[in-house]
RNA sequence: GACCCCAUCGUCUAGUCCGGUCUAGGACGCUAGCUUUUCACGCUAGAAACGGGGGUUCGAAUCCCCCUGGGGUCGCCA
């Protein structure tokens, strides 16, 4: 698979970096210019510029987190621009609570992008620009067909088991013919011959006939852009190279580039990436399994994991499982891109989540679980027990799989006396057993020094004195701490916990 | 319906481009055993896949065709 984005013209664009950040910098318009301007910067390869370009008219949901997640680690391993777009071009169905999520949820990932964050809307009248420029040379044309005509004739072409698609009724039709001061759309007068190749770097060849495609609305009758035209404008605006997003976009993708061609501009290279389906196999839609990234969050997972796991979904490196970022921007490629939709398992990710809360970085798992610990207490947490719960978090995390296990296996560590057993803890704590630990405590005080190896040697002592076995003393002590049935260690729960507090909890259930 | 895309264990995938080293590898999950103060962790072992049919070839998971099955798109949504 060769680069042929090596050989594309770029458009001149102005660095951003080096312009003052104000609020309109970010906008290209028509600043840019189309030169085309291969001679002066032939010892440096044109540079990678990406973007992601979500519509605000949701959440961040997994699927367009991966997206992102691609084109950050496909832009950072050449070294580009990766930039985010919002495309908000719908005003009645974008809001700012959308565009919040969809920040806070690229940022929770890890996953920062290149210069201000660009507004499609801000771009309108240069959208319609454009397509102005197409009407006047003749690329385009007033469509004066009305949405019940249309309707009408779909329903007819379905009617008649034909292929639906607008019929191209007023492309070669005199203006003049429509009412005075009709409402028209304009459209793209496409080619109707011949056919049309995209060279996806994920899909591979890809052509399509075009007799297959209409003549698609560049601007509504209201004057505002559509969708099409100003991807297409704001792509070429921004300089995008690559396009890296959902395979629901190839087809577009051909009508997209029968609008470049239009204008004169070479397309970028696209990557049309499988989507992801739920676990059942079907369509990961908004209403169907497809949670915001911040429900994830909210479930305990960590952003490396998840980070980890949407790699992993659709892409491979032979056996290579446990990515950590540095190493992924080293080796992502859309090469390794599969071609088929991936299921989403809860399972795996819980495995990977269960990896990087025992084996990542401490601090981050601890900060990350603070807040749940909070949560369930109804109280910050105060330094000591920030640190209580570092020191308990290797211990913790082998029994978890998210931040939440760690919680209710953590919990005891702030627990308020007197403690209250559950169920099964009671069980244990039988009032044989409670005199069991009225005798264990002054040997517990007696000790000088109270950590996890002298306490164990201490109980063993006990259990030997009393002609019992470990196992018939250590459910109750374990009760008696922590009030449950499962847990760390006892050993180690005594020295987490400290001697004040083992000693009173210890003596609490004692009879 | 039309057009386009896809197809290896239950799931994610390696292998497919450059046919033989594939009695198809890894991971998650699952099963069994070991370890053990509980729950876990860990360790060991195991079950588990090239959708079907035709070709091409000495030889196909790998190349070609058909079928089947999944998916996507067909808006004055993005």
């Amino acid at each position: 698979m060769n680069c042929n984005c090596l050989s594309r013209p770029t458009v001149l664009h102005t660095p951003s970096n080096l312009t003052a950040p104000t609020r309109a910098s970010h906008l290209p318009g028509r600043s840019v210019s189309e030169t085309n301007h291969k001679s002066t910067m032939t010892k440096s390869l044109p540079p990678v510029v990406t973007r992601f370009a979500p519509s605000p008219s949701g959440f961040l949901h997994i699927g367009g987190a991966r997206t992102a997640l691609f084109n950050w680690l496909f832009t950072r391993h050449h070294g580009g621009q990766f930039r985010l777009r919002i495309e908000d071009t719908d005003r009645a169905r974008s809001s700012d609570e959308a565009i919040a999520a969809i920040i806070d949820g690229l940022t929770w990932l890890g996953l920062d992008w290149d210069d201000e964050v660009f507004y499609q809307s801000s771009q309108q009248a240069r959208h319609a620009e454009v397509a102005a420029d197409l009407l006047a040379a003749g690329k385009a044309y007033k469509c004066f067909a009305t949405p019940e005509q249309l309707k009408d004739m779909r329903e007819a072409q379905k009617a008649a088991g034909q292929p639906i698609r607008y019929d191209g009724r007023w492309r070669d039709r005199d203006p003049d013919e429509a009412p005075q001061g009709a409402p028209f759309v304009v459209r793209l007068r496409a080619p109707q011959n011949g056919q049309t190749v995209i060279d996806d770097k994920v899909q591979g060849k890809v052509v399509v006939k075009n007799d297959q495609l209409d003549d698609m609305v560049l601007l509504r009758s209201d004057g505002t852009p559509t969708y099409m035209l100003s991807v297409v404008v704001d792509d070429h605006d921004m300089g995008i190279t690559h396009i890296i997003r959902g395979d629901d976009h190839l087809s577009n993708a051909f009508r997209q580039r029968a609008l470049y061609d239009a204008l004169g501009w070479a397309a970028p290279s696209f990557a049309h990436i499988p989507l992801i389906h739920g676990a059942d196999g079907a369509k990961l839609s908004k209403r169907h399994g497809a949670l915001g990234v911040e429900a994830y969050r909210e479930m305990g997972y960590l952003p490396a994991a998840l980070r980890n796991y949407l790699l992993r979904l659709g892409w491979g490196h032979g056996d290579a499982e446990i990515i950590s970022a540095d190493e992924a921007v080293k080796l992502f490629s859309l090469e390794g891109v599969g071609k088929g939709p991936a299921r989403f398992d809860f399972k795996k990710l819980d495995a990977l989540n269960a990896h990087y809360m025992r084996h990542g970085d401490p601090a981050a798992t601890v900060s990350a679980a603070a807040p749940f610990f909070e949560t369930k207490l109804g109280r910050p947490l105060d330094g000591d027990q920030r640190a209580l719960l570092e020191t308990a978090l290797p211990l913790l995390s082998e029994r978890a799989k998210t931040l939440r296990d760690l919680v209710s296996g953590g919990g005891f560590l702030f627990a308020e006396r007197p403690i209250e057993p559950d169920e099964k803890a009671q069980e244990v704590l039988t009032d044989e057993a409670r005199k069991i630990l009225a005798r264990l405590v002054p040997q517990l005080e007696a000790l000088e020094r109270w950590d996890a190896e002298t306490l164990g040697q201490a109980i063993g002592a006990f259990a030997e004195t009393e002609g019992l076995k470990l196992g018939s003393i250590g459910p109750a002590v374990r009760g008696a701490l922590t009030g449950g049935t499962a847990s760390p260690g006892i050993f180690e729960v005594l020295a987490l916990l400290g001697r004040t507090e083992s000693l009173a909890r210890l003596r609490d259930q004692a009879i």
